[in-house]
DNA sequence: CTGAATCCTCAACGATACTG
DNA sequence: CAGTATCGTTGAGGATTCAG
């Protein structure tokens, strides 16, 4: 705990934080990591499912995320098949699967913003 | 909503977004963001009081944040007073208050990892 | 006291092509 | 299928100085 009028950090990894804030966002902060956790939350997806879910992501920053949020330990990576093509799953570890109730809280503020304050627009198939 | 099997998005000041996990991240990511919003969500602080709470902050970038902050409508800026030294408050708006709920889930998250993945130091005073 | 202005660095992000 | 390699871009963030 913070304690009031002390001047008090967590180390963690051998970083210094501050806030609590910053540790959360050092886990699911950046352009792409939330969303990644979003849709594994639903369960296993495979490298070419999750492209599908997040059309806007190149491979590149997806494959980077996702070597990301293994190395922090938040989500679990299985191969299957020695030889290509090859089948590999992403899930949820235990530990990641504590960030749901965050994960649901960012996620039901930013729907309701777009629901109140936003337009639902359907695309065109191409 | 979202509807499954849908191609849809939301509109919201004229950018598409596919998930709300983006849609909140607009408003709260960054570096700073976050952690400044927490710290109003306390009540109306001051510029210096906000960069004593945040000392790893540089005044250019509490600068910027407190006015993306205040243009995304989540905090208000009142000046007392018209001759130098004047004295500028920060709180949240109402719109600002919508997001307690989440900044709360979130340094919940981060506070339970210092807890018990980090350690606690004490800085020596300067 | 509360910043704005300037200049700078660097990491995140992106486009494209290629591979085990 | 599931990436990696390479190169290029962009913008967030930072250091310092100056100003109302």
């Amino acid at each position: 705990m913070i304690v009031k009028g002390k001047n008090v950090v967590y180390r963690l990894d051998g970083k210094l934080y501050h806030c609590p804030m910053d540790i959360t966002m050092k886990y699911i902060g950046g352009k792409w990591k939330a969303v990644v956790l979003w849709y594994l939350k639903g369960g296993t997806l495979r490298f070419a499912e999750l492209k599908k879910r997040i059309p806007a992501i190149t491979e590149k920053m997806l494959s980077i995320q996702l070597h990301t949020l293994e190395a922090d330990g938040l989500i679990e990576r299985k191969v299957y098949g020695s030889k290509p093509p090859v089948r590999v799953e992403y899930s949820l570890t235990e530990f990641g699967k504590t960030l749901i109730e965050t994960l649901n809280a960012i996620s039901k503020w930013g729907r309701n913003l777009g629901a109140n304050r936003g337009e639902l627009v359907e695309l065109q198939e191409k």
